[in-house]
DNA sequence: AAGGTTACCTGCCCGC
DNA sequence: TGCGGGCAGGTAACCT
């Protein structure tokens, strides 16, 4: 699932369906996934007031002050079921909802998490605390960008994945970001003049933008019903092309590993 | 102490 | 057909 668009798609979709429900039970198949769950039992009988998102974060604000946080790690789905079906596969949570309908956690690897969190603290907890801005905020900005990238030889990918710097970037968006300000995934940060930094805070913003607006199409049908797998099916321009040509230039994309991911990208575009 | 590597987990795809 | 290896959209705990 899960860069800023998908998880953005997702939050979209459920509070199309959550806001106003009450929560009757949940019911949990393990204890944990990449981190203890929570005791839930605080939740039954609280209202949904709103779906909010914070990076890649879904937040289930309820009406005893309380967040319900979640993140989907690698391929955590949600899924709004009619009524309380058999749970299927790799199906680790389901929340019985006030409407009859049930919302169901699944994640095949567990790379996911959630806590129970109060509202007014959320903040300052561990998982909120150190994350930078929103990249579809004006607190991300050309300014804030090449403050976090002065004097830095990280390379300039993993500078833009760490959320301390900026949130809501994987590899896939922060690869096509890359290619369309023409830099180099491995280029040292800090040797990156403002100009092209204002360039590649601009599309970053387009990127996700589009993604958005693309995702809306897939993966909100995912959400509705019975969980359709709704890839988000987007035309990459360097993302898993390695060894196919540039749609820009006609070179042969490349693929290195960076910080243990694969990197994309175009060798003749990128600098 | 910044920067790099590894681990967490299951599934899928590819080559032998 | 079966099996092993490598890879997968995230995050954080380790090393150096």
């Amino acid at each position: 699932m899960p860069e800023l668009p998908e998880v953005e798609t997702v939050r979209a979709g459920l509070a199309q369906h959550l806001i106003g429900r009450n929560i009757l039970t949940v019911t949990c198949h393990r204890q944990s996934l990449r981190y203890p769950l929570p005791d839930f039992t605080p939740l039954i009988d609280q209202q949904i007031v709103a779906v909010n998102r914070r990076s890649k974060y879904l937040l289930f604000v309820l009406d005893n002050d309380q967040t319900l946080v979640w993140h989907l790690g690698m391929t955590g789905q949600f899924h709004l079921l009619p009524g309380l079906s058999d749970s299927g596969l790799h199906e680790h949570v389901c929340i019985a909802l006030s409407d009859g309908q049930s919302l169901r956690y699944r994640d095949a690897r567990r790379f996911g998490y959630a806590g129970l969190i109060d509202s007014a603290a959320l903040l300052v907890h561990p998982w909120f605390a150190t994350l930078g801005p929103e990249p579809l905020s004006d607190d991300f900005s050309s300014d804030s960008l090449a403050a976090v990238c002065r004097g830095r030889k990280a390379p300039i990918k993993t500078v833009i994945m760490d959320a301390a710097n900026v949130v809501g970037l994987g590899n896939i968006y922060a690869a096509e970001s890359l290619f369309r300000a023409g830099i180099h995934p491995a280029r040292a940060a800090g040797n990156i003049s403002k100009k092209r930094l204002a360039l590649l805070t601009d599309t970053i913003k387009q990127v996700l933008q589009e993604a958005i607006k693309a995702g809306g199409s897939t993966i909100s049908d995912f959400v509705k019903v019975d969980g359709k797998p709704g890839y988000f099916s987007h035309s990459f321009q360097v993302y898993g092309r390695a060894g196919e040509p540039c749609l820009h230039c006609g070179k042969v994309i490349k693929r290195i590993t960076q910080a243990g991911r694969s990197s994309f990208y175009c060798p003749s575009c990128q600098r």
